[in-house]
DNA sequence: CATGTCACTTGCGAAATATGCAACTACTAT
DNA sequence: ATAGTAGTTGCATATTTCGCAAGTGACATG
């Protein structure tokens, strides 16, 4: 195999056997993991030992099988807590969450996807998991596409790919025309909505938040079961809301105002 | 250097890369991290190389430092979700907070110490940071000896190590003596208090959380500062929710009920 | 209770791979 | 402009990893 220069190939395939972990399949038999990464069963088996030394890996006591491990939360609250967005927005969130009883999501844009930071429940939304880490589509979410406000058709389109867009029900729009449309809409109101877009049932209203460059740097928004975020009726009250949350955070990262950023072109 | 039969040597050079950046030093140069790991310095760069390929870390772009990468936030995302303490206790602890306006934590014992899952924070105890994959000494906070709770002096011996044990207030227990006959007392009650043992100012309430075979799984607690959460006026009030809510959450891990576990030796 | 099967771990030699040195490049500060 | 600091990369050596095949242990089946 031949890899880039410079590259350790051992912590490749380490890299690699990690990653064979998913939301979907948590928790693998050995073999699993080396079909999964294409290695040797034994090779796999001395790589997860070595992972297990190092507490990344462990193993369930019952079961036998190999799942992440307890290095990676210790890892992971490390990289939040260095994260000046996660840093600011999660009192934010958290307040937002419970005063409305909704969920309250913090995410930022990695690559061409949504990258969630962060998300609490209200009353009105409990979930029982983490959206930590987790990517959705840019384009089927509030939060994305507030990610995506300042972006010109041009840059959306090498950013979104070929259309149509994926759909994930008759709400998504699938072409970057009627996104754009929509994005328009929003740049005026300072907020982005998502009804049943990504899922049915489910809405969310989400607002850009920028940093001392005045670039997009994240997004934050409120989220729920459409009965219980009722946006026909609520959408002006959240909406103030929601760009209001994110004006917080925005001024925590040093976020001087619109005037002192050129307004960027949206043709 | 002699490592273990089976180990990866590149793969535990990698971890230990990992494992140099902590809470307090979240950001480091790579010769920062090969002076923390004891390698050469080209050695740790293509290390860092290689996981940065992997998100496992990332450079910041204005400062250069190496920082943990967004892969390990996925990572935690599916450990968390894949634990079925954190899946029932995340709701609980979330109520718990925006009800009462407290923190509200969640932790397991790893070790000899106090593991952090999860801690959410109300509007009289707001916190900018996660303590998730934290570690914090058992004898000296109130979910540390909710854990405790049905270990006998002899286990508490050999768990928490020579006498005295670590002093972080004059109100620490410091003595095996002095914590027993707390934990004596709590057993009675069904909850542990710590005020101010850890850190002044501040104080905690906390149950704990059985699995399915009457085994103590967790803990539960209720935090904040010392005017905060009252303790001298709302024990009683405090103790019994914290109890009901570690009593749902241990439900939803399966437990039985009292009546199906022996009930364990506490001389 | 014996036996067969399956999943995983480990010993060993061959061979691919990582390492450290030193040269090179990119910045920063003076 | 220049010296110093930090990081990256080419190259030859030798250390380390890999895959095979045998060994171990658990579990189901006859």
């Amino acid at each position: 195999m031949v890899s880039e220069t410079g590259g350790n190939q051992s912590v490749e395939r380490a890299s690699a056997v990690l990653r064979a972990f998913t939301p979907g399949r948590p928790a693998l038999r050995v073999s699993d993991v080396a079909a999964e990464v294409g290695l040797g069963v034994s090779t796999t088996s001395r790589l997860l030992a070595t992972l297990e030394a190092a507490e990344l890996v462990q193993r369930d006591p019952v079961s036998q099988l190999y799942e992440l491990g307890p290095a990676v939360l210790t890892m992971a609250g490390i990289a939040l807590n260095n994260d000046p967005i996660y840093r600011q927005a999660r009192p934010v969130a958290q307040r937002l969450a419970w005063e409305l009883g909704l969920g309250a999501n913090v995410a930022v844009r990695r690559g061409s996807s949504l990258f969630y930071l962060l998300n609490v429940e209200g009353q009105l939304a409990q979930k029982s998991f983490s959206l930590m880490g987790q990517l959705n589509p840019l384009h089927a979410t509030g939060m994305g596409k507030s990610l995506l406000l300042d972006t010109t058709a041009k840059q959306r389109a090498e950013l979104l790919g070929a259309e149509p867009l994926p759909g994930f029900t008759s709400h998504t729009h699938t072409t970057l025309d009627a996104l754009g449309t929509d994005l328009t809409a929003a740049a005026g109101r300072g907020y982005t909505t998502e009804i049943e877009e990504l899922a049915l049932g489910r809405a969310c209203i989400a607002a850009p938040v920028r940093d001392h460059t005045g670039e997009i740097a994240a997004a934050i928004s409120l989220s729920g079961a459409l009965s219980a975020i009722a946006l026909d009726e609520r959408e002006a009250e959240l909406g103030a809301l929601i760009v209001e949350a994110a004006d917080t955070v925005s001024i925590g990262l040093g976020y001087l105002g619109p005037a002192h950023t050129p307004s960027p072109v949206r043709p």
